[in-house]
DNA sequence: ATGCACTCCTGAACGC
DNA sequence: TGCGTTCAGGAGTGCA
């Protein structure tokens, strides 16, 4: 999926199109996204207006007029256009506003959408358990250090784990992680301070910069636009196995590696 | 509590 | 060209 920055992308994209406005109809083509969509979002979006649009962790919030808040998530191939030029088939849910549509396009069907109250957001089943924030100052090295104490999972899976830190995917924990010169099977708890310090400040400059780029486009990430990210062609490890390491050039090669199912890449030399 | 394998779904890339 | 296999940015569930 998109991760945190192609996340806040599309939050980015989404304000000047959709903010204050009203929603004239939702259009529900299909039911079964990930978890089956209510039909109380078309009835309690119509004829409500946008007040806020915000995002949390890998999800983009929609405040509305009297006390409502649909969350979104993009899952793995979600896409929010606004006035796409051609339809698709996956074009599952269609928000129709004043001056035209914003459409939520999602070929494999790993999105979601809950509506809620915004004073019960705290408490929705989806936020209620989720991490800090990644580029909130209360990510700090001590904060990992206390948070990381007793884990001996490897430190990629603590990164993916978004109940300890939310907005972080595959690809830029990869990344970070590289950045830091962090191991990706070292055991949490066995990371020093300094070294949890110098990861939270590539994690956050890792994101930052992606954010910069619009996110990355692997396949499926798309601004609202349509346009592309383009933080791709900055991966410094992440899809690069075999290929020789952009820090220590010492003929040392990319490798991979498979931890909770997913694909780790790092540079055996750089990262210990 | 923790870690894992499995699952949802589609499409692209690759090998034969 | 066409078919089958594998893999992909996420995360909930059920089990050991």
């Amino acid at each position: 999926m998109p991760e945190l920055p192609e996340v806040e992308t599309v939050c980015r994209g989404l304000r000047p199109h959709l903010l204050n406005q009203k929603f004239l109809s939702v259009q529900l083509n299909r039911a079964n996204l990930r978890f089956p969509l209510s039909k109380d979002i078309s009835t309690v979006l119509t004829g409500r207006k946008v007040r806020a649009i915000e995002r949390r962790a890998k999800f983009i919030q929609l405040h509305l007029e009297g006390d409502y808040t649909l969350l979104i998530h993009l899952g793995m191939s979600g896409q929010l256009l606004v006035n796409p030029k051609v339809t698709s088939p996956h074009d599952h849910v269609i928000f129709n506003i004043k001056d035209g549509r914003i459409v939520y396009r999602d070929p494999r069907r790993f999105g979601f959408m809950d509506l809620c109250a915004t004073v019960k957001l705290n408490q929705n089943k989806y936020l209620s358990n989720i991490g800090i924030e990644p580029l909130s100052d209360a990510l700090t090295g001590s904060y990992l250090l206390k948070l990381f104490k007793n884990k001996k999972s490897p430190i990629k899976n603590l990164l993916l784990n978004q109940q300890l830190i939310a907005g972080l995917g595959n690809i830029y924990a990869c990344e970070a992680l590289f950045e830091a010169g962090i191991h990706p099977t070292r055991a949490g708890r066995d990371i020093p301070i300094e070294l949890l310090e110098q990861l939270v400040a590539t994690i956050q400059s890792v994101l930052k910069e992606a954010i910069k780029a619009g996110g990355s486009s692997l396949r499926d990430h798309r601004q609202t636009d349509g346009s592309l990210g383009y933080f791709q062609h900055n991966f410094r490890v992440y899809g690069r196995e075999g290929q020789v390491c952009f820090r220590c050039r010492e003929g040392v090669l990319i490798q991979k590696l498979t931890q909770g199912g997913r694909s780790s890449f790092f540079c055996p030399q750089c990262q210990k």
